[in-house]
DNA sequence: GCCGTTTTCGGCCCGACTGTTTTCAGTCG
């Protein structure tokens, strides 16, 4: 088994750790480096966690000098990741452990517990582990270390007890109702002129370890004591003059923030983040003599505010256009968005946007695991959506838990939807008497309906279509489980693997290449089998299959569903690179997961994906001409 | 330990909140 990244920047994460425990006062003192040192091995982990190929393949290509081309790698680091590569094991890391016999997996993640003050435990006494910590805590032990007192051995023990009830982050898709919630309240609140919620909820990364708001007032004290009464809040974590913390009842931590009108666009920016992308963004202030921070831009020699109101004008005087806070992750997007680059400006004007999808390639009905008829799926696509298509893609029978479609139900489902496709055209479907009884069930969710644009650009409902499609099962050895023959009277084929997710990289790839080279299948559906949070996918070799999918006009799909997102953005972002084409569904097993569409475009956007690079933007027609 | 529009030495993002102390260190985002 290949070493992975994240392995890699555990270990550096760590040492970094450590170095930050081993440095006292004294050495901060009179070694002006000590307290640099543990901060380039957290850039080095911070880097290579977000590394979109292997560094163990990057060693193998290219050796040494592969490694040192990535940022913040120089010759000792790069040196002890050749060193891990080839033995396991660096010695370095190995002797800090040594010195400090602790599990720092425990105090890594706890929060609120730095290193400063576990090391003045640990010279108090040697504890290993959160359980010995706690322990001392309630023997009424820490309180007798100097510094420490009753009160703060008392949050350590509340730190302790949150760190083992919450955990790992929550799925986007997961918390937008509650966000939702959370800003209505906020927006109903007096003397709020404006509620944003910015952090990675506003870059719209897969995952978000809390939710924070930002708010606009001149009254900022009144506004933090009504967001800490709010019902959900469970406990006050930091209460200041422009910012509050709170835990809620479900264990999601919120941030809130309030600042001036006039500082709108420097706060939004500051806390949109990323960290790394503000950091840049501050380095550029620092280089021309400001200092950027929530508050705004500032003159350091007039100590005068140049800007702060809009993010625009503080990205302006340093020289950059607005960069979509989908990209703000400091992964090249500074470099592109310098002034007077023609090709930012393209970029920018022609990424995906959320209402440019016109049609769905993967969508499921009961006669499956769909939920709804074909009939309905079809008829909310079109009234609550405003899509001009979609594929049906049942199951086929090899997944016999999902009752998968044989040959001769496919081709039935062929007749099938050309009669509804028929009533469609004559007038007769999208009318009052035809509303679906499920109609009823998806009606209580105004928010997703509200919160997605409606993209047609068909004139005439009779215009809307349905295509026939599979989702076609990938056998153990690459083959399909339905016949060519039977897969040509369809208009669209997806390919996807769903057993056997335990084989080797090698032969998972082969898997996805046969498929890919197989001349019936148009899209590669959810590429990397992943279900974030709960499982990590098969292995693939996804630059292989992207240069297969580019050579035999092999579709690359985005999964949309909030769980899956396949491909993730920085493969979407390889796969554009190369060329390769994209579609963006929703994986829809109900039509209230059309809403899904939108977290497939975000994504699509932190992978840089343009209109052009996704084909379900064209119209019917033109998307047909596209496949093989 | 890394890095370079102040370039091979001497910097390294910035401010709020907490707790303990009374001017600051630790932690976080």
């Amino acid at each position: 088994m290949a070493i992975s990244n994240s392995e890699i920047a555990k270990i550096f994460r760590k040492i970094s750790f450590l170095l930050e425990i081993d440095s006292s006062k004294e050495d901060i003192k009179t070694n002006r480096n000590a307290n640099f040192k543990n901060r380039a091995y957290s850039r080095a982990a911070d880097q290579i966690e977000n590394l979109p190929v292997s560094i163990a393949s990057i060693y193998k290509e290219n050796g040494l000098s592969g490694l040192l081309q990535i940022p913040s790698i120089g010759k000792a680091i790069s040196s002890k990741i050749e060193e891990y590569l080839n033995t396991g094991k660096i010695e370095y890391y190995e002797a800090l452990k040594l010195k400090y016999p602790i599990e720092i997996e425990d105090f890594l993640a706890l929060e609120g517990i730095g290193p400063k003050t576990l090391r003045a435990i640990i010279d108090t006494t040697p504890i290993k582990n959160l359980d010995d910590l706690e322990k001392l805590a309630k023997e009424e032990k820490l309180r007798k270390i100097p510094g420490f007192s009753q009160k703060k051995e008392s949050n350590i023990l509340n730190k302790i007890e949150s760190y083992r009830k919450g955990g790992s982050r929550f799925l986007l898709g997961d918390i937008y109702p509650l966000v939702d919630q959370i800003e209505k309240y906020l927006t109903n609140q007096k003397n709020i002129v404006e509620t944003i919620v910015v952090g990675s909820y506003r870059r719209m990364k897969e995952t978000v370890g809390d939710i924070d708001f930002l708010v606009v007032t001149e009254h900022p004290v009144n506004v933090i004591e009504s967001f800490i009464k709010m019902p959900q809040v469970k406990d006050v974590i930091s209460q200041g003059t422009s910012k509050a913390f709170v835990k809620l009842n479900n264990g999601i931590d919120v941030d809130l923030l309030v600042v001036p009108q006039d500082s709108y666009g420097a706060a939004s920016l500051y806390f949109t983040g990323s960290k790394e992308h503000g950091i840049s963004l501050r380095r550029l202030a620092q280089a021309r003599g400001y200092r950027l921070n929530e508050w705004g831009l500032f003159d350091n020699s007039t100590d005068s505010k140049l800007a702060g109101e809009t993010e625009s004008e503080i990205y302006g005087l340093l020289d950059l256009e607005w960069i979509p806070p989908e990209m703000r992750e400091n992964h090249g997007e500074i470099e592109l968005a310098k002034k007077g680059s023609m090709n930012w400006t393209e970029k920018v004007e022609n990424l995906i946007d959320y209402a440019d999808l016109k049609g769905d390639l993967q969508v499921h009905s009961n006669k499956t695991d769909g939920q709804m008829s074909i009939e309905e799926m079809a008829y909310f696509a079109r009234t609550t959506f405003g899509l001009d298509y979609i594929a049906i893609t049942d199951h086929t029978k090899s997944l016999s838990i999902t009752g998968g479609l044989d040959e001769q139900q496919l081709l039935n489902q062929v007749t099938e939807i050309q009669e509804i496709n028929d009533k469609i055209k004559s007038g007769d479907f999208f009318v009052e008497e035809n509303i679906p009884k499920g109609r009823k069930s998806i009606q209580n969710l105004d928010l997703i309906n509200g919160k997605n644009p409606k993209n047609s650009n068909i004139k005439n409902d009779k215009d809307f279509r349905i295509l026939v499609a599979a989702e076609v099962n990938i056998l153990k050895d690459g083959s399909l489980d339905i016949s060519n023959n039977v897969l040509d009277k369809l208009d669209v084929v997806g390919a996807a693997i769903h057993s056997s997710f335990t084989l080797s990289e090698d032969i998972q790839t082969k898997r996805l290449i046969d498929a890919a080279r197989n001349p019936s299948v148009d899209i590669i559906f959810h590429p990397t089998g992943r279900i974030i949070n709960k499982r990590e996918g098969y292995p693939v070799n996804i630059s292989k299959l992207l240069s297969v999918a580019l050579e035999t006009n092999t579709i690359v799909e985005v999964d949309a569903h909030y769980n899956r997102l396949d491909i993730r953005d920085e493969y979407i972002r390889m796969a554009i690179e190369n060329g390769v084409k994209l579609v963006i569904d929703s994986d829809a097993h109900h039509p209230i997961h059309y809403a899904f569409l939108k977290f497939g475009i975000s994504q699509a956007r932190r992978g840089w994906a343009e209109r052009k690079d996704i084909l379900n933007t064209l119209s019917v027609v033109d998307l047909l001409k596209n496949l093989k």
